[in-house]
DNA sequence: TTTTACATTAACCATTTGGTTAAATTTGAT
DNA sequence: ATCAAATTTAACCAAATGGTTAATGTAAAA
């Protein structure tokens, strides 16, 4: 069980290390934002590393169902694709700094990504490999490769956040603009999807 | 005209720069990696921040006539298509900290994004957006939002370099295999952008 | 050859940073 | 109420970091 201070900790060094990175975050930052003395980062976490770990895992943890409306679930493929697509969009706007967190920590130090990946259990795409191969026999789907449909429904989904500063000084969108198209690509992303991959 | 030194010493600070990200690179390890006095990067640059805005502006020197492959060419829509992808794949494999530096960086300093993006001439989008709009009306295309084909683009494109250390992890891919998937999306990404936007 | 401007170095400095410690306070069991 | 364990605080510390300075070297102009 977790102690009041534990999850306010916790809850501020969310919220500094997603803004900032771990390079950039300041432990007395985030104790000042979790209203304690710096000690008690150190006597709940030991050290930076380790608070930023607990951090990643559990933003690794909210990523997960997102992903497992692709991988662990009874839907068609169609519908996954819809699902997948709605739900993360709806997700991430409420928690824009999540994926880019992930991402960016993932780049900075490969090392942690690759000892992350091989200890933990993550969604496994075998089963959905498996179902694209079984719609494919059944004529349902046209010939295709499972891991890059995958790839297309992240990009499609997950860059413009990701991106999101940068697409928005291309395309000269506000802020008010670019979630509404990200509104948009709810149903956007899966028609261009369906549409290519629907047997004919 | 820039000297020897000053060459070197952008050449260092690009690569500590672009794999460490501006919090995490230290000036030493950049004086190091251009065998020169610390004392130096600060006689040509003087501060770590004006290093760093030397290093982003060159990067993004490098990103732009990538982009104006889009923007400021005179190609068919669908050509622009195939000749970014492609292009933009092949420079990318030769620079892999490239993107994702830029946005990493942008989303760290959303304010020195801003500026930037209002101080200088980066690519612009209308020309591209009216040429659409064109098509659309000789029956080329479909009626399509001109930013949101640009967001299926680049998305398509440039998500799996830059979330690759998640997209390996997710799909268990090798390097080796990543870079295949990657070659073969030369060709997939057009084929699946041409399908959906060319009038039947 | 002297002078002048630029380039380079080594040593140094103030501040920040993650982390520690020892004492004080609170909590809960006996 | 007493005692022991867990929690919290304030003060402190060593190392690292960005940045400075003063002296030295160097090349070309005068």
């Amino acid at each position: 069980m977790q102690s009041d201070t534990e999850k306010a900790i916790l809850k501020a060094a969310q919220k500094v290390f997603y803004k900032k990175g771990l390079a950039a975050a300041r432990m007395q930052e985030i104790a000042d934002e979790a209203k304690i003395n710096k000690a008690m980062l150190h006597y709940y976490f030991r050290s930076k590393q380790q608070l930023f770990e607990a951090v990643f895992l559990q933003a690794f943890s909210e990523l997960a169902p997102l992903l497992n409306t692709i991988f662990n679930s009874e839907q068609s493929v169609f519908h996954k694709i819809e699902s997948f697509v709605a739900g993360y969009i709806s997700y991430v706007m409420e928690h824009p700094y999540l994926p880019t967190f992930i991402i960016q920590e993932l780049n900075i130090n490969p090392q942690f990504g690759a000892t992350f990946f091989s200890e933990r259990v993550i969604p496994n795409p075998a089963a959905f490999e498996a179902q694209i191969n079984r719609e494919v026999e059944q004529g349902i789907l046209k010939p295709i490769d499972p891991k890059q449909l995958v790839l297309d429904l992240i990009s499609l989904t997950a860059f413009p956040f990701v991106g999101q500063e940068l697409m928005r000084g291309i395309l000269k969108l506000e802020p008010g603009a670019f979630a509404a198209q990200m509104e948009s690509r709810k149903k956007l992303i899966p028609e261009l999807l369906i549409g290519s991959i629907k047997a004919s």
